[in-house]
RNA sequence: GCCCCCAUCGUCUAGAGGCCUAGGACACCGCCCUUUCAAGGCGGCGGCACGGGUUCGAAUCCCGUUGGGGGCACCA
């Protein structure tokens, strides 16, 4: 097994999925899942992207066996082989000028033909004696039998048959002497000994070329699975303009990496027509190319959102405080809190498990917790709209919470329940302004909750506070 | 233009001739629970692209149409 990707960009939902199918069909078949670059472009490559695919890598927990190998640094085994295709007669030098290819690929399309370019290879000696005086060099093209047919027996989509008269004499070797991505990529399964090659179906009508060159070669191509690509919302290919779907965007935004997976792991395939929730572990047991769909498939963030939740309260309270304390420390939070921010987030882990759906959100729910208070804008409308009220209910919840010795969330439920029912008000007239008062905002974790983590003295003094401020605002009016 | 692939609710999918008056999940809409927002529970809306065959019987097989995707470089 091998994930092979181009290091010209970022790792987003598509490779990751890729490579997430690797890896899965390794892990469950006990077989070795190669990391291998493939960065002969030299143009479009870049250590940053490298690095990047792999800390993505790193951070989905895709663990690899070999690698990474980078293509590039196998220039040897790829000039070897053109070495052997040449001397099998499999491929040719081809003079032609790119005006001229241009040429023959138009004249095609002119008369409904393939656009396939297939070099001269009766060039008189005194062309090669021109060609050569011009400095002219030509590159290798591979000798396609236009008679012929390539068939591939592919793990998902079954067998899939290229006429070779649509296959053009493609080049094997730039005229600089460097292989090019169908020889390398070809060279390089056979030489690590891939066994199965699971790619993306934009990488289909490649397979013809590789299997070509590999038969040339004398030897016997891997397996191959195409799986369907994922498209955007707009069910185009995805890409960049799509927003967050790189995999380390999704690390930003909050995603626990298992949601991740999980989510990945359902587009293409599924296991049976009920189960949407898996661990890790379960889909390294139960995944199966077999069950690999054929149609592309649109990434619902929605989707990942609800599945974020789900694997996050699947957590442990231990292991989500240290994935919730991990992805604020990334992000800065932590320092941003300050001095003993940590046993408070520790504390809250209980309350802010159930409400979040990503890591992001902690700071919305709980954030406030950690600064002076702030009143929202639409925090203050609400409390502002009917003074009176707000300033009834509220005092009448710091007057309880005054008189109460033990500050517990049982305690806290029961003194603010009692003075609810005691002032006939319905729980949301009375607890909303409760909530603004500490929190100066209209969502956040559990009320009871958020006064025993405020911490009584702190509760007072924000009670007192808020209603200073109405105060100050009724007797202007 | 040429080649390849795909086609079930808005989205992801189950379905390999009768189990399908098509099942699940997400989204959406109600209701319940409830301290707001959530979470959870219950219910609803909603789909086999179309046309021909084959068959006693088709979402399932065949052909065509339409639609969508991918590929067609000295990029990978």
């Amino acid at each position: 097994m091998r994930f092979a990707p181009s290091p010209t960009g970022t790792l987003h939902v598509g490779g990751a999925r890729t490579a997430l199918f690797n890896w899965l069909v390794a892990r469950n078949t006990g077989g070795d899942f190669v990391l291998r670059l493939e960065d002969t472009d030299r143009e479009r490559s870049t250590p940053e992207s490298e690095a990047e695919i792999l800390r993505a890598l790193s951070w989905l927990g895709l663990d690899w066996d070999e690698g990474p190998v980078r293509q590039s640094e196998r220039g040897d085994v790829h000039r070897q082989a053109i070495e052997r295709l040449r001397e099998a007669g499999a491929i040719y030098p081809a003079w032609e000028s790119e005006e001229e290819l241009e040429t023959q690929r138009a004249a095609a399309r002119e008369s409904k033909q393939a656009p396939v370019v297939r070099g001269r290879r009766d060039w008189s000696d005194e062309d090669l004696a021109r060609f050569e005086a011009e400095g002219r060099q030509p590159v290798w093209r591979f000798a396609v039998d236009p008679a012929g047919e390539t068939v591939i027996d592919d793990y998902v989509r079954g067998e899939v048959t290229f006429d070779h008269g649509s296959i053009e004499d493609f080049v094997v070797a730039r005229s600089d002497g460097t292989a090019t991505y169908n020889l390398a990529a070809a060279v390089d399964d056979l030489d690590m000994r891939i066994s199965h090659v699971i790619r993306g179906e934009d990488h289909i009508s490649n397979t013809p070329k590789q299997m070509m060159v590999i038969r040339a070669l004398g030897e016997t191509p891997p397996e191959y699975a195409h799986i369907p690509l994922i498209l955007g919302p707009d069910k185009k290919r995805l890409s960049k303009r799509h927003g967050a779907d790189s995999v380390e965007d999704l690390e930003e935004t909050g995603y626990v990496r298992s949601a991740v997976i999980n989510a990945l792991a359902l587009l293409g395939w599924s296991f049976d027509d009920k189960t949407t929730v898996f661990t890790i572990d379960e889909l390294v047991e139960k995944f199966t190319m077999a069950r690999v769909s054929k149609s592309p498939a649109v990434f619902d963030v929605a989707k990942l959102d609800k599945l974020n939740g789900r694997h996050m309260r699947l957590m442990s309270d231990e292991e989500f405080l240290e994935t919730l304390l991990g992805y604020l420390e990334r992000r800065g939070r932590l320092a941003e809190y300050g001095e003993g921010a940590e046993a408070v987030i520790r504390e809250s882990v209980p309350a802010v498990k159930r409400k979040l759906s990503r890591l992001a959100e902690y700071d919305d729910l709980a954030g406030w917790l950690f600064r002076p208070l702030v009143v929202a804008d639409e925090a203050w409308e609400v409390v502002s709209k009917d003074l009176k009220h707000s300033i009834q209910v509220i005092g009448g919840g710091l007057g309880r919470l005054e008189e109460l010795d033990e500050f517990t969330t049982e305690s806290v439920k029961d003194a603010l329940q009692d003075q609810l029912h005691i002032m006939g008000e319905a729980a949301r007239d009375f607890l909303e302004p409760q909530r603004i008062a500490i929190t100066g905002q209209l969502i956040s974790i559990g009320i009871y909750e958020s006064l025993v983590l405020l911490g009584r003295e702190e509760a007072i003094r924000r009670y007192r506070e808020m209603l200073g401020r109405l105060a100050e605002l009724w007797t202007a009016a």
